[in-house]
DNA sequence: TGCCATACTTACGTTGCCGTAGGTTACGGA
DNA sequence: TCCGTAACCTACGGCAACGTAAGTATGGCA
């Protein structure tokens, strides 16, 4: 069984020059960088919509053209793929949230951080995806069961020095970065099956949600930030 | 390897009469309802901690002291195991929570909503980190990614009556409900390892977010309704 | 006391996948 | 134009797990 034709290419940038029929002879040959990110997109991929367990290395360098030993030869097995990628997913992430907290009043804080936060679901949704599967090489940082709440405890300081500057006890802040980044990441979960309400409408209910509260809460929020898209 | 002792009996209420020595023949013979029972209660405490894919077969037949076709003759295979643990799971939550819900005040709802749930995660640990796991076999319901947004929308037309006689759009109730239940969810998940603040503290906090919002928070808020526990 | 249903076993066949040993082809520079 | 290095391949070995066929023991009941 499978027969030797070049497959897919998937991701490939340039799909490769000879590929008018699927003749023999027709793969091209990679530097070792283009590879490596080449696979690192195809296990994406497929470790978001399998799961890690779910996914096999044969089937990964299959979609890339390739044969097992290349991956090997990159990872040195499935864990050091998926170790990459999930850690360069969490950095994208990190870096888009913190780098959009640039609001002075804490309300415009939480609106850049949800917005973000949905941006990155949506422009990286397979990355999404894994980070809120369950990690399976028994939890890279503490004892946490979903890299999500790992993230969780990231956004913690942020909030403590709101809460201190606000006369709250800072060692809750943990307990309110867990609940808002579950809310928002839950939704956005769930957003990503449904998109009903457009994304900025999205954000604007959960501002609504997380400022207010249900009892102060608005029919029609609006955001207050400025952004383009 | 693997000698022929008879292996832990792990949750089998008396654990056999004749089990002073580990000599040969120290096995219970159960009826059929027991040792399914039995097998349930042990799949669902593996699939907690290794999840689907890395439980097998083999090892719950090994803790029940048994051999891998009682497994199969009582469910059929690994999948049908799990769908029953699920199943379980699923229907004990909702009825803890919708049991739980009889309060008149939207507030008091919301507490004895947030509470159950956190009964549920305190008391039966396992099932809730079943139901936050991503489930196997191409999503049970919808298209949902975990059990638990799955159960948000179960909470969605207790929202959906709410909001209509408050004024706001019924068909965000949705959101909402994903926004709610992520929020107690993946605190509740945090909240299993770190175990900081006690479980009625964490509900109030839970509901004075949830309530007030971050803008009319407490510092100290106090849950209204009357609970024993 | 002997029977027979039901609980349980041992022993396989099979598949799918991980990981590696060792050989082969392309490509760019001297 | 030759040659070495980097990219890539075929082909296994081995294991762990699923699922099943066919046989054995046990204990309640006539």
């Amino acid at each position: 069984m499978m027969a030797p034709v070049p497959t897919d290419e998937s991701t490939s940038g340039r799909s490769g020059e000879t590929t008018s029929s699927p003749k023999r002879r027709a793969r091209r040959r990679m530097t070792g960088k283009e590879r490596r990110e080449q696979l690192l997109d195809i296990g994406r991929t497929l470790f978001a919509e399998r799961g890690f367990e779910g996914t096999s290395v044969e089937e990964i360098a299959h979609k890339a053209g390739v044969s097992k030993p290349v991956v090997y030869e990159h990872f040195g097995g499935k864990e050091g793929l998926y170790a990459v990628v999930v850690d360069r997913e969490m950095r994208r992430l990190l870096d888009m949230v913190t780098g959009a907290l640039t609001g002075g009043h804490p309300r415009e804080l939480l609106e850049q951080a949800a917005f973000a936060l949905l941006d990155y679901i949506e422009q990286y949704t397979d990355g999404f995806r894994i980070l809120v599967r369950d990690s399976p090489v028994a939890q890279s940082t503490g004892t946490f069961a979903s890299l999500i709440s790992d993230i969780a405890t990231q956004v913690e300081d942020i909030l403590g020095r709101e809460f201190k500057s606000r006369g709250f006890d800072p060692k809750l802040s943990p307990l309110y970065a867990q609940a808002l980044v579950g809310m928002v990441a839950l939704t956005g979960q769930w957003w990503l099956n449904a998109r009903r309400p457009k994304k900025a409408e999205v954000a604007a209910h959960l501002v609504n949600l997380a400022w207010h509260g249900l009892d102060g809460m608005e029919a029609k929020p609006r955001l207050i930030g400025h952004r383009r898209s």
